[in-house]
DNA sequence: GACCCCATGTAAAGGGTTACATGATTTA
DNA sequence: TAAATCATGTAACCCTTTACATGGGGTC
């Protein structure tokens, strides 16, 4: 399971539930999300299996603290889902669903109102990424080219899965585009023949 | 739910669970995938809920086939959800997240086979839905831009939802090369490093 | 006779969301 | 004193996957 995983990936220093939460909304929002109900319970099957240990720590604020580190068997175990094939899970695209039907609405305003909005909803998220990138960039220094002047290994990898976002938006809005040129060329023509037909008569 | 009103707007013909899963191979399974053990339940569900109706006929060859036609309320239901807001749900990409921690492998050419293999799946993806659209394009009748030259509204928000895929993957690909340059890049120049290390030695 | 396609389902397990419960400390 | 943040969890429900069960008809 891929949460599992991640969370062994994230635990290369002890943390506790919630710090890994916070984690989560930080490092790798755009493309994974967990609840901390599903977090905690992820936790303690890892530590049944023997990939994680815990201990009790008193809080400074707030109630105690459980936390999490990695044993052997749980680094051994996240290396094998590294060197795993690519996982491409099953996309599900509920807005395409609805795209895809739309015609029965049998009204063209109807898709072109949808695809403002989705095309509003992805330029917001792209904004974000890019926004991301900028600071990361200003963090480490980087002028151009981040892909070859980041230095460190690690952040080369944790960068690319941001270029991804990147680019995977960036061609979603393009998309949305090219549908609405699409979409009211379509109205203009259909008003223009509308026009025809009432002169006509 | 999302399957349900797919499930609804397939059904602008009786059909079969059989019928439908037959369907979503053939016309939506780019974003959307469901198995007939979630079908049939699904389909029992909706006529619970009064939004299908079925009748159950002889079938020339096989056992019998449970035929649905939707009802009025699953009309209805289906156009409140075609006029919702576009539904997004969260990403969740297991391989970006095995690229996000790939760094601990501590080795490049781990890092670059992955994206080669990543690379592979999508092109071939890419090329089975551009084969689609020539199909398509070619069924119609159209040689220019599909988008504008497409007759009919409903063949037109199909044809999107094509679309989209195609862009999608397009930037997935130009990602995974981009990505491959780089790591290239910092292979070679690692290499050289070594070897200045070497002879200095 | 073996195998594939037609056709319908159930059952168990896995993974995720939403809601609920509890209670301490800090900040406005 | 009210609200936010710290901190940990449980429970119910929903959706998806995988496995199982059944049996007729056609084809090699």
């Amino acid at each position: 399971m891929s949460l599992d995983h991640i969370l062994l990936g994230m635990l290369h220093e002890p943390a506790s539930g919630y710090d890994l939460k916070q984690e989560f909304e930080r490092s790798v929002r755009h493309f994974w999300f967990a609840e901390l109900s599903q977090i905690y319970p992820a936790l303690k099957r890892l530590e049944d299996r023997g990939l994680l240990q815990s201990t009790v720590v008193p809080s400074s604020r707030g109630p105690e603290r459980r936390v999490f580190e990695t044993t052997e068997d749980g680094t051994k175990a996240l290396e094998e889902w590294l060197r795993d094939e690519p996982i491409i899970a099953q996309d599900r695209l509920a807005y395409l669903a609805q795209l895809f039907f739309m015609g029965k609405l049998e009204d063209l305003s109807e898709t072109e109102g949808f695809m403002e909005r989705l095309r509003g909803m992805m330029a917001t998220r792209l904004a974000i990424l890019q926004a991301i990138e900028a600071e990361w960039m200003g963090a480490i220094g980087v002028a151009g080219d981040g892909l070859t002047e980041i230095e460190d290994d690690r952040v080369f990898h944790m960068y690319t899965t941001l270029r991804m976002g990147i680019h995977s938006l960036r061609s979603r809005v393009e998309w949305c585009d090219e549908t609405l040129n699409a979409i009211r060329e379509r109205r203009a023509r259909a008003a223009t023949r509308d026009e025809t037909e009432v002169t006509r008569a």
